[in-house]
DNA sequence: ATGAAAGCGCTAACAT
DNA sequence: ATGTTAGCGCTTTCAT
């Protein structure tokens, strides 16, 4: 054992063994070209000894790497939190690592999250979480990107276009489509929707789903109003707020995501108005306690946990001479947020 | 630049620059030695190579490591998973990267993953999760630990005690006892708990608190049923459904972690059970959903962001010569899914 | 089957 | 203020 106080390297364990250090380094990494007898020896003793191989030292050596990144907008967040625990899992699976990292949705500590990445000499980076509309915030980002994949780096996307990428796409527009038909066939025509910035390409999409299911009905997509507000359980909140304040008349809330429809349905809950009754409310994603609510939210399913497997899986494939896209299908799943428009509400409008 | 297609060494930026290595090394690291001028000139030439510093080459060479680990059941959950983000938080303001890794709540793959943690010379592993109460499934898990401190590593867990460490501790104990009395002073007396399994320290301490409360008030505790069933919104309901068929006198269900209260809800108003009218339900943690339920549930609040950033708080810091332990409040949180024994359950009674 | 030795890209003495 | 050089701990040729 090395004089000072840290951990055994692989020149202790060699010596211990009486071996040279390049038998040990066999020994250890399976490789053949060791007598069976030696590499146990050496085996052995590198667990009396407490041996941990340096990761440093060894892809610094060997050129190759163990770690992958993962980069979401919000831990926190349980649609980003389930894709995590899918990377995870995937992740140990495969006896690799997996760096974690945060932007909170801002653009420029993205871009610094992927540099560290990039400097950790990760084999692969799984950037999770909706792009930006506009092309200028996403440039930066976009080039870091390229860098790490022409240096040999490898990069999925999941649930983002413009990136000349691997990606793990989810059918937003069909998904909201689907969602919007659905409460239309309630009987709906009063809608509003509940929607994130703008700036963010997944709510546009989602956006562009609700208006293609109108347009096909025969009504103006104009006509129906945007509420925008932050994309999380108090941004919905207040748009219930403004909804109900703005365009009494609504009947039907779309959300477009869980997050903010549980605002809404906070909201509305707190304003005594009776849902599905009164107003309908739908969400998007189907986060686990999506369920669990009363009344159970009618929402669109997306499997995250499988969207992140399948985009470490694709980052971890050879690459392709072109993107490769993987479509993950949008599934409408009715609960009991939405209900067919009311008697309450013709009262309400022979009332008013 | 290199011949290879590699990405770019330090050796080809000082080139670039016309510096020497070190002169190099000293301006990207803001070290000083090094005239502003020729520090600035360095800089610009990395930009414009596009140089990103290897961290296996500077952990190695340097002998620090700018990596955290963290260790969690699972990430999908939003116990672990807002401690997650709390950690994560801290880490980014100090310039770290982290590590996450799943367990399961898996002993021996808890064990394999805390080993990758130590192989990559992490300079702190944060131990999030509740450990075992049997001390055979601890101990290797804390040899490992302990050998990692030995070698220089700094270790903090969270919500585990028995393991030698900095330690964050929720009061489990003093916010069972808490929501316990504020059930019994709504006048239940038939109570029962809904428990995950007890092998896990988090569910014997809050058991221990319920038994606190119960003996305080002058009832005898084991005549409290207690269902044990997985630490799930699924054990839940389980459990909720047992205590409904086996105890059906029962008018109030203590949950001991809200995933499970959530999952005692849902079955219950499946199955026709008014909350809180016929039965009141608690929960423990307050993960951000609980107050956006249908009855907003009544639970125990544990400051989860907060705890991890203190834990990451503690691991960063110089070691002790003892453990420190940092003990953050658990606080009742009075919504609307508890109330007083009602008049039904005398109905109920007198029918029996 | 085993050993010796040359790096991997960087930091940190130690010169100058 | 700048340059030279010796490692950090491993993998991997190339000898033997």
């Amino acid at each position: 054992m090395r004089s000072t106080g840290g951990s055994p390297r692989l020149a202790d364990v060699a010596e211990a063994a009486g071996v040279s250090i390049a038998t040990a380094s066999r020994a250890m990494a399976g490789t053949n070209g060791v007598s069976a007898a030696v590499a146990d020896r050496v085996r052995e003793t590198a667990q009396r000894l407490g041996y941990v191989a340096n990761i440093h030292a060894r892809s610094l050596a060997g050129g190759s790497s163990t770690t992958v990144g993962l980069v979401v907008h919000e831990i926190g967040d349980p649609y980003f939190s389930e894709i995590a625990s899918g990377v995870l899992d995937l992740a140990r699976q495969r006896g690799l690592t997996v760096q974690i990292c945060h932007t909170g949705r801002d653009p420029e500590v993205e871009l610094t999250q992927i540099r560290t990445l990039v400097a950790h000499r990760v084999s692969a980076i799984v950037v999770a979480g909706s792009g930006f509309v506009d092309p200028a915030l996403e440039r930066t980002a976009r080039g870091e990107l390229e860098q790490f994949t022409a240096a040999g780096g490898r990069v999925t996307v999941i649930g983002r276009h413009h990136l000349r990428a691997d990606a793990v796409l989810p059918d937003n527009l069909e998904g909201a489509r689907e969602v919007t038909r659905h409460v239309l066939g309630l009987g709906h025509s009063a809608l509003a929707v509940a929607a994130g910035s703008r700036t963010l390409t997944t709510v546009a999409d989602r956006l562009a789903g609700v208006h293609a299911a109108l347009a096909e009905a025969g009504l103006d997509p104009a006509a129906v109003p945007v509420v925008e507000a932050p994309f999380t359980r108090d941004g919905g909140r207040q748009c219930a707020t403004r909804i109900l304040a703005e365009h009494p008349a609504t009947t039907a809330i779309l959300a477009l995501n869980d997050d903010m429809a549980i605002g809404c349905l906070t909201q509305l809950r707190r304003d005594g108005v009776a849902v599905p009754d009164r107003v309908s409310v739908t969400g998007f994603d189907d986060v686990a306690v999506a369920g669990d609510l009363a009344p159970g939210l009618t929402t669109v399913r997306l499997p995250m946990a499988e969207m992140g497997r399948r985009a470490l899986e694709l980052a971890l494939r050879e690459p392709g001479k072109r993107p490769r896209r993987a479509t993950v299908g949008a599934d409408l799943v009715v609960r009991d947020s939405t209900g067919p428009v009311g008697a309450f509400v013709v009262d309400a409008a022979s009332g008013a």
